[in-house]
DNA sequence: TTGTATGCGTTATCAT
DNA sequence: ATGATAACGCATACAA
């Protein structure tokens, strides 16, 4: 391993002009810092990032974290494209990553103490069971953080607009002529809850009623829970014409169970989905859905993180609103 | 941030004696090293893997590979269910995952020397184009390295069995009275070659001649180009009865082809896939295909590497074949 | 403009 | 059984 030691002696300066020059301090002589800055490559000189995070106190690295308890996990398409883009915008911006678990090994450890033990810079919580007080921990401890779908408090967070997405799915679908709407929710997150509000207001502004039994749950990500509630939906006394699903993956399961009743997605029923991942849009037929921002979140969770890290002083929290879009698809027949 | 100095202090002993108590030396009083943990505990203290790694010349950190060039990025299931796989595995060696790039922030250096500028103990590569020369450099350096579906010179890698799985395929097809296949493959890369190989083979042993204009090209997990050569082959002269496509994903965007021209699967034409993602078995009709052994082989693919690391001198490369496994979906029709 | 000295937190060697 | 010391590679305050 070449290290500065080795430049110096081969410039004959020393290791502290050798570090200056490498890093462009302004008092060092040009044609000096040039010399070093020949020899350091001549020589294959890399930096030593563990070295230099001991000695700063900073290590150029973020934490992402990813439960995937709450089905969270990094095989869902819409966690994956955040995963990636996380990763694209803090690599552009000089920083890896590193994914932060509980229990490394033998050592059992909570998020906090690993994102400490790794010295982070930073975490991004991408993924988690926000009633954890591990998450808590880490989310109130001094390691800057940016939570996604969740605002922990009033720190930063990135959100998808789920109410704007539920309330422009259901006017879609009202649009065109449905006015019987049954909704198939994930689990109680604050998310779910947010869905289900805007579901219910947007509704009640349209002047529709949901009778009771409508509005199911069942488990996102999970095409059989979603299969069941699809059943029990269809033995409700009045049928409803559109079924909400809590995500374009569940709407698999449901798309099954009106199968087997012989039931034709949109001419029998209409359906849509959640999340617009690129998978519901090469699907027959292709999925009315509403997409979330998975890559502008991931981008924007990266940015911010980064952006606290290195000015802590001027840093204001704040909660940015990812951009949504709906996705017409062709699941929603036009009954009007 | 607490230290072992600072236990040192609290327990009135020198930090070599608490280093060494913390780390189970043999040499330490089992009644000091005991006060010794339990004032460690107390005082909250974490060990800094930064230091450590600066000092033992180890970061008990693995570098993980994917260059979404050749369309494997992490957002595609097959490849982030081998993530999520070799993450856990590391994890339960007590080894923590970075992804390695090119190109980090201003800095501009290829694979090795990122993980080497990370002190990565070594490198899965999980997904990568193996004509690029990064590559070479960094497989053939002296960090250890374990390489998926790609065997580099003699090295350690974790090998999907293409072969078998092809083989597989072919037989099922044929017993169910199919002896017209067609295949549309990905990319060129050394796994295409395997299972177009394999494909052939398979069809001779079984006496099945494959007619010109049989066998296509398209791109891995991209259903357009998959649909495009589902159209070519309809218009052959001597339509096929079984399509095989690249993966599982692709076989939607044949599935939209097909339906555009009023055939239906498995009626009028039956269909395969690779991988058997989780996907392709809530589908409908869900699909034929052959499960590669994602997990395993990121599991496999961490251990060995770990092991490699962590036993140098008694080490020898070998590659591991991965067990997959024929799942029969209900695309496929016996017209036998 | 350059160099000296020191320390980041840890572990390993060698005395005691 | 314990402790003093040095070293890993780097960056910085301060002296020259």
């Amino acid at each position: 391993m070449v290290t500065i030691t080795d430049i110096s002696k081969a410039c004959g300066v020393s290791r502290a002009t050798v570090s200056k020059a490498l890093n462009g301090a302004p008092d060092i002589a040009p044609k000096t810092a040039e010399r070093i800055r020949e020899q350091a490559k001549a020589l294959g000189y890399l930096p030593n990032a563990t070295a230099r995070a001991l000695k700063v106190g900073r290590s150029y690295n973020i934490g992402v974290l990813f439960s995937d308890t709450t089905g969270g996990g990094i095989s869902h398409e819409y966690f994956s494209q955040i995963l990636e883009s996380v990763k694209a915008e803090a690599e552009r911006l000089g920083y890896d990553i590193t994914f932060i678990s509980k229990d490394l090994g033998a050592m059992s450890m909570d998020y906090y103490e690993h994102a400490k033990y790794r010295n982070c810079d930073g975490v991004v919580i991408a993924s988690a069971d926000f009633q954890d007080p591990a998450i808590a921990r880490l989310v109130t401890s001094e390691i800057p953080t940016v939570t996604l779908d969740y605002t922990f408090d009033s720190r930063t967070s990135i959100l998808s607009d789920n109410v704007r997405g539920m309330e422009a799915l259901v006017r879609f679908v009202y649009e065109n002529g449905h006015r019987k709407l049954a909704f198939i929710h994930g689990e109680m997150t604050s998310v779910t809850q947010k869905r289900i509000a805007s579901f219910k207001k947007t509704c009640a502004a349209l002047g529709i009623t949901v009778p009771p039994g409508c509005i199911r749950p069942a488990v996102y990500h999970d095409p059989r829970s979603s299969g069941l509630a699809t059943r029990a939906i269809l033995e409700l006394p009045e049928r409803p014409t559109c079924i909400f699903y809590p995500d374009d993956l569940s709407f698999l399961g449901g798309m099954s169970e009106l199968e087997r009743h012989g039931i034709a997605v949109p001419k029998d029923m209409s359906v849509v989905g959640y999340d617009g991942i690129p998978l519901s849009q090469v699907l027959r037929p292709k999925l009315t859905t509403y997409r979330q921002g998975a890559e502008q979140m991931g981008r924007e969770a990266a940015r911010l993180l980064i952006e606290q890290i290195e000015h802590p002083d001027t840093w204001l929290p704040q909660q940015v609103m990812a951009e949504g879009e709906l996705l017409p698809g062709s699941t929603v027949r036009n009954i009007g």
